[in-house]
DNA sequence: ATAACTCGTTCACTTAAGTTAAGAAATACG
DNA sequence: CGTATTTCTTAACTTAAGTGAACGAGTTAT
């Protein structure tokens, strides 16, 4: 589980095993179960994820109904907005499986930035590799159909499909959930 | 002009005159006509930009029809995709007016960032902050119809309706020219 | 000045998504 | 084990977006 955490972060930047065993002290690792929720709308946190093993969600609560926007599952990092904004959440984040998760706050990473300059460097590259993978994935979703985008999503994470509830990810590709099932009626009678 | 860009900066970190005068002496002001295009699908290119009065737009040609997923306009910074990834551009970049702005290379700001380390720390809250910003527009275009996005985009940028051809609003709300032009018209209705 | 083009709108028609309702299948729980 | 609940699918109907075509207004080019 460890290794999937060191393997991640040596995309960025190189550890030494000082380093290594400076994080590993942190205790930094929890185990949810599926259904839990971390974080609520209105809730001010602290915490940023990081998915070892399992699946987590965020999703808002618009006139009663859940609008899952997006799904995080293993080597996905996510740091809240509200981590960043300072203000209280907009959004939920829930386990969709039971999860195996690291869970940091503000101050430790803070406290690692002091000792480890190379951590402050990780995270500018992160969060530049991530604003461009989201403009891009924004862009596909901008100028594609539910049907494409729905097809995109197998070839991209053909996994999730099984994975996640049909309902959350109908809302996450912009329509309801009887449209889901129609456009996958659909796609299966041009195929065959 | 050069106060609109000094006044961006000061959001993120506060400069000294001089290093106010060696941003100045980098000569990076740049006058450009309407209808110029700035970056090529398949170009390399290492320019960012920065819009002091204009606008400028992203869009992909797919199929053979533009798709316009963006538009910078006044005290917006823009590092299109292929700068970051070092890959030829999937999209075009070009002026819908008359526009000044900025253009940096990476070279540039890697000469910046040895003299000014306090550039880098702003690059760094900048792309925080850009990363936020996106992901709560993104959740809301998810979450939205073309209506609902619409009627948006008429509070967060007023002006932008006004200042910008039909077609390419259209397809930067994910619609045709024809569906905006008749989605405008029910709205009206609605109101007299 | 006229022809060619672009742009926005409108219309009729097609296609796909939203809505409401009902029922089957899977899951959770006492 | 059986009952309740959630999840998924199907169907009929409504609403909105896509498509193709036509038109007028404004622009550009020759």
């Amino acid at each position: 589980m460890q290794n999937t955490l060191f393997e991640f972060i040596s995309k960025y930047v190189s550890l030494t095993d000082d380093e290594k065993n400076a994080i590993l002290s942190l205790d930094l690792f929890r185990s949810v179960k599926k259904g839990t929720t971390l974080l609520k709308e209105g809730q001010k946190s602290q915490d940023s994820y990081f998915v070892l093993k399992g699946c987590i969600r965020v999703y808002y609560i618009i006139d009663g109904e859940e609008k899952t926007t997006a799904f995080y599952t293993e080597m996905d990092a996510l740091t809240p907005h509200c981590v960043i904004n300072k203000a209280p959440s907009e959004y939920f984040i829930s386990c969709v499986e039971d999860t195996i998760l690291t869970v940091s706050n503000s101050d430790m990473e803070i406290e690692i930035n002091s000792n480890f300059p190379k951590f402050e460097t990780m995270c500018r590259k992160l969060s530049e590799e991530l604003l461009v993978k989201q403009q891009i994935d924004f862009d596909e979703f901008k100028t594609s159909s539910p049907e494409q985008r729905y097809l995109n999503l197998l070839q991209k994470r053909p996994g999730l499909i099984q994975r996640v509830p049909q309902h959350q990810l109908a809302s996450y590709l912009g329509i309801k959930p009887q449209s889901l099932s129609r456009l996958r009626a659909r796609i299966l009678e041009k195929k065959g």
